[in-house]
DNA sequence: GTTGACCTTCCCAATACTGGAACCCTTATC
DNA sequence: GATAAGGGTTCCAGTATTGGGAAGGTCAAC
């Protein structure tokens, strides 16, 4: 299969298929001319690397994923530590992106938001202080 | 003042404040000895840049803002816009994550994690299925 | 043989910094 | 005056993960 038809299939750009080669995650073959040659091993590598980065794996992370993955002896442990680690990171991630958008739609929602200077939102920047809408 | 001086007062390293400098957010002045001379405005904007860039919005929103807050005749009408995309763009980063989030924990779930190499987290990567533990 | 769709490598851009090297300035101490 | 500590400066390179595009080789069809 040439790199195109590999794109399609695993659901990537053959540019990260390219750059997947050049940091070694997949070692397709080469053709005559040159061409990359991949074969079903590289394409379900291909796709599972797809979605492990959809789920937000790093690609270090895919690394270790993939190793284990080929690993006919791994231990499913190691797979879930792996996994466990990653969930606690998307749960802090998401925990500061709430804490941001709850600060910042108190300020919006405080926001006139006419043609006039006066701005909640701008001093609230400046001071540190959210709206004061609700106490304090 | 010193960098060392503002960039505690603000809130930043050092070098994001000399950084800032050269992306053009700020224009310090420089003493003699070419070291920057920062102003009390400089320390504003610098506290103010910290505020935004951690409720999550861009380098270049942050631009957009300066220029707003230090526009005495803005309308807050553009302020609010601003906000308001980048409110969006949270909660769409937020779906996302959850999704990640739903999609991993249940094959977590599904994984014994002993060490055995039996693994559902490795095969909800190979075949893009989610464990199967509740239905279809 | 020419067109058009592939493929290749290589370099640059993006985000928002972060680290380090090499070197200059200031102040205090010996 | 020498030295050392603790500032400051610039410049270069790197992070993570692509995306874009140039310059050029290859293949299949007409």
């Amino acid at each position: 299969m040439n790199i195109k038809d590999v794109a399609e299939r695993a659901g990537l750009p053959a540019k990260t298929i390219r750059y997947y080669e050049e940091i070694g995650l997949i070692r397709p073959l080469r053709s005559a001319n040159g061409y990359r040659a991949f074969r079903d091993s590289d394409l379900h590598k291909l796709a599972f690397l797809a979605r492990a980065r959809g789920l937000g794996f790093t690609i270090e992370d895919c690394r270790k994923l993939l190793a284990l993955y080929e690993d006919r002896g791994r231990a499913s442990a190691d797979v879930k530590a792996l996994a466990e680690a990653h969930l606690t990171q998307i749960a802090a991630k998401i925990a500061e992106l709430r804490a941001m958008e709850e600060t910042l739609s108190h300020l919006v929602h405080a926001c006139a938001g006419d043609d006039r200077p006066d701005c909640p939102i701008l001093k609230g920047l400046e001071t540190g202080a959210e709206t004061g809408c609700c106490g304090a």
